[in-house]
DNA sequence: AGCACGCCGACT
DNA sequence: GTCGGCGTGCTC
């Protein structure tokens, strides 16, 4: 018998394993086994299928099957293999993002001190040599990388070879299991119910202690151990502790004396099992019901709805009365979010209604809580609703019945780097369709993409087009920012009409939201004198000055050095700064408006895990007045009291280059917008730019959706992009800049023998250097209606013809499908 | 991805 | 002359 598995490695094949005799039984698809992979790592890999072909080539065989039942769900790996796939990465990497790495024991080398040596005669220890048994006599087992650390000494591993040769060193590969479950304490007492002697015994033990005393008959309350007909359970310590008003010493003392035991047990860190209580919906209005209805008709036809609404037009709602329907019939929910509009205020309200039935799957969970809930769906077929981000798709889901994607046109569904560069929306489709389950896109603004095969008859489309409550969208008012400058009416950044409304809604104690999506304090540092700009080392950008750390920093790859007094260049003290980051505006605003407490909700000041809420709660306290911020303050938030928006540069947005630069500044100027007035006044929102007739605010400033899609659907049928084509970005990658670029020529030559004028490219993307890697791409652009399954073996037979070429061979290939 | 094997420059 | 640099090929 042989098993099929996959390996967490970017490799495209399946490998064989033997499956020994005791196992065979036991073994199934989805089961997780420990294999040898090569000559010395072991890999936790999953069984894809058992059969009977003994292969041509010798086999090792598995050596532990992990688990008593499988650990993935078959439907789990034909989503791993359609993504594949459809991404065009192997299922190893699929594997290797889906499931939680505390799942995923694999060896690591450890390094040891061997206690008997001897050294040799006549070969003498250099101080290195000495430094690193020194350390290693103390610490016994270390990771080279750890001693690397430790030491801070380079070429250590020269150094450790030299030492495993004389045998003072010793090297094992050691499987590390990384999953910790949560231990609890839990208190017993050493005898059985029975003995009630024993029991007096103890009492009388003691009697000269009162906080003893207490602590054991808090102890047979708890555990229920007097009463007969109940079997006693063990007492939680934190809990037998907190009752008798006793500390742990007084618990060591009695542990001592034989009295208790304590015992610690892995608790899985949710609780098992759910209370029954019925979801407490709030009611719908009108325009509400009318969108419920029209969704749950559009059901019946469609497998994918898209929601067109209107920000605060209440579509949490809406969802909450389809998760209760879904509950009710048995079935599981999927409710994605993009990673940054999962705040408390969301999962509140939702706790609220569903109590225990909502999961929450983070990215700032810990490895050890994915674990847990992993663990929870696969142990359980209950009616539970997942809220959660992007690689949520991944958990296994029993029986989904339904699938929401909030926010649909949001870009953070897609992931970038690493493998797989995958569309949390569009895999939740397929994996919702795998379920027979419907989904649901919900959106404002949505995605051109999404809104076209909702016209075109592909999705279901249900429009809700008022605001909840009776609330107006926003006033939105274009301020010239050239026209300001010609006057001289802006004090830096801040043109005339926004200074005064930001006073008056101050003054009238309301709340105002200052957008600028750039971090830092400014992002052009230049010389004066002969041009110089602070570049990264790693990555080929300009560096930001960030102002309180005095620091310039890299926003790729988050390297920093000081800020020269003095131009490295040519040695004179001409170093300028220009431009506007949030740290600047934040300070104008501070002298601007004094007295009223402005606070900066950016990448920076929300680093740690906490930051971010809290930034929040105060300025819905109103503890703060104004919120600056990158587009995190553009999602999700409700206040009631902000009735000013300030876009402080808009250009920026607009000028992007790439075709979807658009798109992305209508959503994310509405979104901002949506912020400004949400309850019974209407709010007014201001945007900075020189591009006064673009049409995007022209679109804008009516709030008018359709319009704009007509607009944008024609430039994208006119340029040939999607919807009308599919793309598929190819990236070359190689350490040599000129290997590189000779690459991508090849490559991309060849493309054109088959593709022709469906080529672009090769040319250097914006970052063209990450982290010493030089970067190529190449764009393709292929007819909507082609067979992708075609164009993807092209693919595939072209890489294989040129991968014997000269630097074709040192070069990495990896593609981006439906890039956003 | 990791690791071993194998061919060219700066050092005992 | 050797050590070790990383370029290339393979892993069931």
């Amino acid at each position: 018998m042989y098993a099929e598995v996959i390996l967490p490695l970017p490799l495209y094949s399946t490998f064989t394993y033997e499956v020994p005799e005791e196992l065979e039984e036991l073994i199934q698809i989805g089961s997780r086994v420990l294999v040898q992979f090569g000559k010395k790592k072991y890999y936790t890999a999953i069984v894809e299928f058992i059969h009977s072909n003994t292969p041509a080539y010798e086999v090792k065989p598995l050596m532990v099957l992990l688990d008593a039942s499988p650990i993935v769900r078959y439907p789990q790996i034909k989503l791993w293999r359609w993504i594949a796939d459809y991404y065009l990465c192997s299922v190893g990497e699929v594997y290797k993002a889906a499931v939680p790495s505390g799942l995923k024991p694999e060896s690591e080398t450890y390094i040891s001190f061997n206690k008997d040596w001897e050294l040799p005669d006549r070969i003498a220890l250099s101080d290195h040599e000495e430094m690193i048994i020194h350390l290693m006599e103390e610490k016994k087992r270390l990771r080279i990388s750890d001693i690397e650390k430790e030491l801070k000494i380079k070429g250590s591993a020269r150094i450790i070879n030299r030492l495993l040769e004389l045998g003072i060193l010793e090297i094992a590969e050691k499987v590390v299991e990384r999953y910790k479950a949560k231990k609890k304490a839990f208190v017993e007492l050493t005898i059985p119910q029975s003995d009630q002697d024993a029991l007096h015994a103890f009492f009388d033990n003691v009697s000269r202690s009162r906080l003893q005393e207490k602590t054991l008959i808090s102890f047979l309350d708890l555990s229920g151990w007097l009463k007969k007909n109940i079997a006693p359970v063990e007492v939680e310590r934190d809990e037998l502790l907190a009752k008798a008003g006793s500390s742990p010493g007084v618990l060591k003392a009695m542990v001592d004396k034989g009295i208790f035991r304590v015992v610690r047990k892995s608790i899985n860190r949710f609780n098992i099992g759910v209370d029954n209580h019925s979801p407490v919906l709030s009611p719908l209005s009108e325009p509400q019901k009318k969108a419920l209805d029209a969704i749950r008709k559009s059901f019946s036809e469609n497998a994918v709805t898209l929601l067109h609404g209107v920000t605060g037009s209440g579509k949490t709602e809406i969802y909450s009365h389809l998760m209760a329907a879904t509950l009710a019939d048995g079935n599981q929910v999927l409710y994605l979010v993009p990673e940054i509009s999962l705040t408390t205020q969301l999962t509140d309200r939702l706790r609220k209604v569903f109590g225990d039935r909502l999961l929450v799957y983070h990215s700032k969970f810990s490895d050890n809580e994915r674990v847990d809930i992993w663990k929870r769906l696969l142990t359980s077929n209950e009616p539970l609703i997942i809220l959660g981000v992007r690689s949520s798709v991944f958990l296994p889901f029993a029986k989904l019945g339904l699938v929401i994607v909030d926010e649909e046109h949001e870009s953070s569904y897609k992931q970038y780097d690493p493998a797989p560069r995958y569309n949390a929306r569009d895999a939740a489709t397929v994996l919702a369709s795998m379920h027979g389950a419907k989904t649901l896109l919900g959106s404002a603004t949505p995605s051109i993409e999404t809104y076209y095969k909702a016209l075109n008859g592909k999705y279901g489309l249900v429009s809700l087009d008022v605001r909840f409550q009776g609330a107006t969208l926003p006033d939105v008012e274009i301020v010239d920012m050239k026209d300001q400058r010609k006057r001289k009416q802006n004090k830096g950044m801040l043109s005339a009409p926004l200074r005064l409304a930001l006073r008056d809604t101050l003054d009238s104690g309301r709340q105002a939201i200052v957008f600028q999506n750039r971090r830092g304090f400014a992002p052009v540092v230049v010389c004066s004198q002969c041009g110089w700009t602070p570049k990264c080392v790693n990555c080929d950008v300009s560096m930001v000055y960030h102002k309180n750390t005095g620091q310039l920093r890299c926003h790729y790859c988050g390297f920093s050095k000081e800020l020269p007094k003095l131009c490295p260049a040519c040695g004179q003290n001409s170093i300028e700064i220009y431009g506007y980051g949030t740290e600047r505006i934040a300070e104008e605003l501070h002298q601007e408006y004094e007295g009223y407490r402005v606070a900066r909700m950016d990448l920076d000041t929300t680093r740690n895990k906490d930051a971010y809420q809290e930034i929040i709660e105060e300025f819905a306290q109103h503890q703060t007045d104004i919120l600056v911020g990158t587009q995190m303050v553009s999602k999700g938030l409700d206040f009631g009291k902000v009735n000013t928006v300030g876009v402080v540069n808009a250009d920026t947005l607009l000028n992007f280059p790439d075709f979807r630069s658009n798109e992305r500044a209508f959503n994310m100027l509405e979104q901002v917008a949506g912020r400004a007035g949400r309850r019974d006044e209407k709010g007014t929102v201001y945007i900075q730019t020189t591009q006064t007739s673009s049409p995007v605010l022209r679109y804008l400033s009516s709030h008018d959706y359709l319009s704009f899609y007509k607009h944008e659907i024609e430039e994208r049928e006119n340029f040939a992009y999607p919807p009308f084509t599919k793309i598929i970005n190819i990236y070359i990658k190689n350490k040599d800049a000129a290997a590189c670029d000779i690459a991508a020529v090849i490559f991309s030559n060849e493309l054109r023998k088959v593709f022709g004028a469906r080529v672009l490219g090769p040319e250097k993307p914006f970052v063209s250097r990450v982290a010493l890697w030089y970067l190529q791409s190449i764009m393709l652009k292929v007819e909507a209606g082609a067979s992708m399954k075609k164009v993807k073996n092209i693919l595939r037979e072209i890489f294989a013809k040129v991968a014997n070429e000269k630097n074709m061979k040192s070069s990495v290939i990896y593609y981006d499908v439906d890039p956003v």
